[in-house]
RNA sequence: GGCGCCAUGGCGGAGUGGUGACGCAGCGGAUUGCAAAUCCGUGUACCCCGGUUCGAGUCCGGGUGGCGCCUCCA
């Protein structure tokens, strides 16, 4: 018992959570189609359930908790990539699961235990929709393999949509070759150009559901604890994967817990690529932001919100962190205690994550840190906070890399270090106009000095953006 | 058209029916040679209209506004 709770879109309430085997508890996210490099919108899964993979790590054990997280790298807008390109789709996907696994660690996501591809999946595919054809689900025609919604007697239910509903409020035609509206595609044919796979209906290739339903069950088992992804994929992706697991596996439940996280908005709108406003992590991080700024950014909405992305956003976060970091800068000689993330801030993530909270007592326990009269005091929130930000992945930087002492050339740092001793002489000698000039100099190359009780520090003002770089780079 | 979510101070964002966190910004004070950092203090904020209740931001109904899904989508 954790006391941990999450919000289950099937029940449409929050819910205790207990595994199955608590030790062995397994937890499933949608992934990316690697097929550019990924946006804001598709990494807030990737921050928000590495929070609940870190906290799960916490109650459970580090090796009790699986966790798998696909890459899909078979899609026609792969396929239309590479054409146009005229390579290899593996040298797109290849190419974009870098960026992905690059990024995700910027941004202190830890690696997945288990990151299935659909490529690498193929017998397991398969297997699986032979099975659904031989359990009666599934039927082939016109060189397809279609599932039938129709049998799966709740189907809908999860997403609450009614199959007439879904008829009457459909956008799209439906294809011919379909029985009904609701059937989804299992296996479709591949022209002799397009990247296939022999099956026993052909030369061919899977569909997007049936892939997470296989590789699922192939790398975690049947009925897994966790499910989550982003709130656009319930309908009709989830359902799907619902609809196709429950009736290859005799009528087991897929998975005892669904989360889902709200979207990212751009300009009030969805960030999506098919819209094109998006904003890649790639960028930003190619542009100087840090990587922690866009998690502790992602993290500062409740992830079941839909949160808006903005400069002010960015802006906030860094600045909330520079709070954060000046207290473990401050605290760089002071031994933490071995203790856990303190009481509020666990209470908080075991409240369906509620990470706005969580950050919120990590200023409580940076006001206790400024104020502490002993050592022990620091010692004491300093392990506090270190301890929290383990869960919620800050707080991995050292603090004078945080305020940019690394990003200053080994150069500029001498000049810098020999006007502070020009200052600190200056000063000694009460010629304070003096001591003033220089700190003025250093200010308008963007070096903030703080005067401590052991000596001077200083950072860098504003976070240096390489798209804004204009004048810091001359000498001092 | 169907299904669903949201509406809190200048901005962002928590909030179990009983005078409303936290962050950023602002203001006042302490500290400092002056700053910065830090500390202390500081805000007549709960979309509108009804209802339930001794009491509602919190529950119910209606309205208005915004958003998502129903199509590839995280």
């Amino acid at each position: 018992m954790t006391g941990l709770r999450l919000y289950d879109t099937a029940a449409r309430e929050k819910r205790v959570f207990v595994p199955i085997n608590p030790d062995r508890v397994t937890m499933y996210v949608c992934g990316p189609t690697v097929y550019a490099p990924a946006h804001l919108g598709n990494f807030r899964p990737e921050v928000v359930f590495d929070v609940l993979f870190r906290l799960l790590r916490y109650f459970y054990g580090e090796r009790a908790v699986l966790f798998s997280r696909n890459f899909t790298d078979i899609d026609d807008k792969i396929n239309a990539a590479a054409k146009g390109k005229g390579v290899d789709i593996a040298v797109i996907t290849d190419r974009y699961t870098d960026i992905y696994q690059t990024d995700a660690a910027a941004l202190n996501v830890l690696p997945k235990t288990f990151e299935p591809t659909a490529t690498g999946h193929m017998p397991e595919i398969i297997a699986f929709i032979e099975r659904l054809i031989a359990n009666g689900p599934a039927y082939v025609t016109e060189r397809h393999v279609l599932f039938s919604g129709a049998t799966h007697k709740p189907y809908g239910e999860f997403s609450r949509q009614s199959r007439g509903e879904i008829i009457a409020g459909k956008r799209v035609d439906v294809a011919a070759y379909k029985r009904d509206p609701v059937d989804c595609v299992l296996w479709k044919p591949a022209d002799d150009d397009m990247p296939g796979w022999e099956s026993p209906w052909g030369r061919g290739r899977p569909g997007w559901h049936v892939e997470c339903s296989a590789m699922i069950e192939n790398s975690l088992g049947e009925t897994i604890d966790i499910h989550a992804g982003g709130v656009d994929l319930v309908f009709p992706h989830h359902q799907n994967e619902i609809a196709q697991s429950v009736c290859a596996h005799g009528g087991k439940p897929l998975a005892r817990y669904w989360l889902h996280n709200g979207v990212l908005c751009l300009n009030s709108g969805k960030m999506s690529k098919s819209e094109g406003n998006v904003v890649t992590v790639h960028a930003m991080l190619a542009d100087g932001v840090q990587g922690e700024t866009i998690r502790y950014s992602l993290l500062s909405g409740h992830y079941r919100a839909p949160l808006e992305w903005s400069a002010s956003l960015v802006n906030r976060a860094r600045k909330s962190l520079d709070r954060l970091y000046g207290v473990l800068r401050r605290l760089n000689d002071v031994q933490p205690s071995a203790t856990g993330p303190s009481e509020p801030v666990i209470m908080a993530l075991c409240d369906d994550l509620n990470t706005p909270r969580a950050l919120a007592a990590l200023f409580a326990i940076a006001g206790r840190a400024n104020r502490a009269d002993t050592q022990a005091e620091q010692a004491q929130a300093k392990g506090e906070l270190l301890a929290a930000g383990a869960l919620l992945g800050l707080f991995e930087t050292d603090p004078d890399t945080w305020f940019g002492l690394d990003a200053v050339p080994e150069k500029t740092r001498i000049e810098i270090d020999q006007l502070l001793r020009d200052r600190a002489a200056a000063r000694g000698a009460q010629d304070f106009e003096r001591a003033d000039v220089i700190r003025d100099r250093l200010a308008a190359k963007n070096i903030q000095i703080e005067d401590g009780p052991e000596g001077v520090t200083w950072r860098l003002r504003d976070q240096i953006l390489k798209s804004d770089m204009q004048g810091r780079t001359q000498p001092l």
